[in-house]
DNA sequence: CCTTTCTTTTTACAATTGTTAAATAATCAG
DNA sequence: CTGATTATTTAACAATTGTAAAAAGAAAGG
């Protein structure tokens, strides 16, 4: 597949949240570049203010941190997900997380200071930004809930009916910590059933 | 103070965010209303669609919803916070929330639909509400990473030293379902400190 | 194929939080 | 002021999850 091909299977993705004018499909193209990563590198490390907005072309990313010494991963990227780190991005404070492929992955990257200057010209692009934010942000909202109000078994069982795959392309210490619980109480949750 | 002092008192706050025209200013002046609410009665009861934006002018109000027949408060708004039901309005779905007045409230009232329909003739109106979500997003975030990795002790510790005053406000059924803990639990960790 | 390394599971025990019920304290309406 | 309601605390016990260490299993490199 050719680079404007694969960055257009992005706009389709696009289209589905908010369709822009032809121009502003055109702009992004021409900001927008592909980044391969090897299984386990880091896309952007630790420490490094977020200045990309990275969406997932094909593979499996993550964004992981350390907390008291140990690693806990945030987030999953898929498919056509957006992955950023956004306390950095929407703050310009240096990130405290990384972006890790998973798998071997592409990623398509959009230069943040420059997406942001073409909002001034292209207001169907600040929209469409804002709306990825704002169901992003329904997304997360709706974990603090699951986080809370459900045990671990619970919200292991939900993300294995949402994500059958997940289990088999993601080693389980990223499972674990995602969930919020240890690797060995996951293994004991995952020995019941 | 009248409608209009108060409502400058919100502009205030948006130009800390992100300055607007003097038109943009008027525009949302324009659209913008005071609604005075009773202490415990709901501004906003669960059931109906989210289709008002609301800042807090005065007092001091919650966000909650029913799980397993137990009330949750989901967030807590002080002075010149944005009180919004964002799977609702961000959806048009019925929201599973509702918004309540803690103490006597004035808030101001922005119509969502009549907000929108601005941000076509006033970007730098939808780049304000823009930088609003990120904000709140980030904070979302950062809430998931206290739920996970911190006891309720530790959460209960931060949250008096972030805002001492909400304990003598809240009653604290409510911040105990907002640290999602038990009521018993809360009293517990009080009684040890 | 073998060794090394990394991942996952198992075990035993400790700590935290939940559940239920009852007691105490505070608040509110008349 | 007083009874009724609501809020908060306490107690006893159960369930869940954490911690540490060891064992088993799987993957990777030479």
């Amino acid at each position: 597949m050719s680079r404007k091909e694969e960055i257009t299977n992005l706009l389709t993705c696009f289209r589905k949240i908010h369709p822009i004018s032809r121009d502003s499909e055109e702009a992004i193209i021409d900001l927008s570049s592909l980044v391969s990563v090897k299984k386990n590198q880091d896309l952007q490390p630790i420490g490094v203010t977020c200045r990309t907005i990275y969406f997932v072309q094909s593979g499996l990313a993550r964004i992981y941190y350390y907390k008291d010494g140990n690693e806990i991963t945030e987030y999953f990227a898929f498919e056509n997900d957006i992955i950023v780190r956004a306390e950095s991005l929407f703050t310009g404070k240096p990130s405290k997380k990384a972006i890790q492929a998973v798998e071997d992955t592409v990623f398509i990257g959009i230069p943040s200071a420059q997406l942001f200057e073409l909002y001034d010209s292209f207001p169907d692009i600040e929209r469409l930004f804002r709306k990825i934010i704002e169901s992003t942000y329904v997304d997360t909202v709706n974990r603090i809930e699951s986080i809370q109000f459900h045990t671990a078994e619970e919200r292991y069982t939900q993300l294995l009916s949402e994500n059958p795959s997940m289990i088999q392309r993601i080693p389980l210490k990223h499972i674990a910590s995602y969930l919020g619980i240890t690797q060995v109480s996951l293994s004991r949750i995952r020995a019941i059933r």
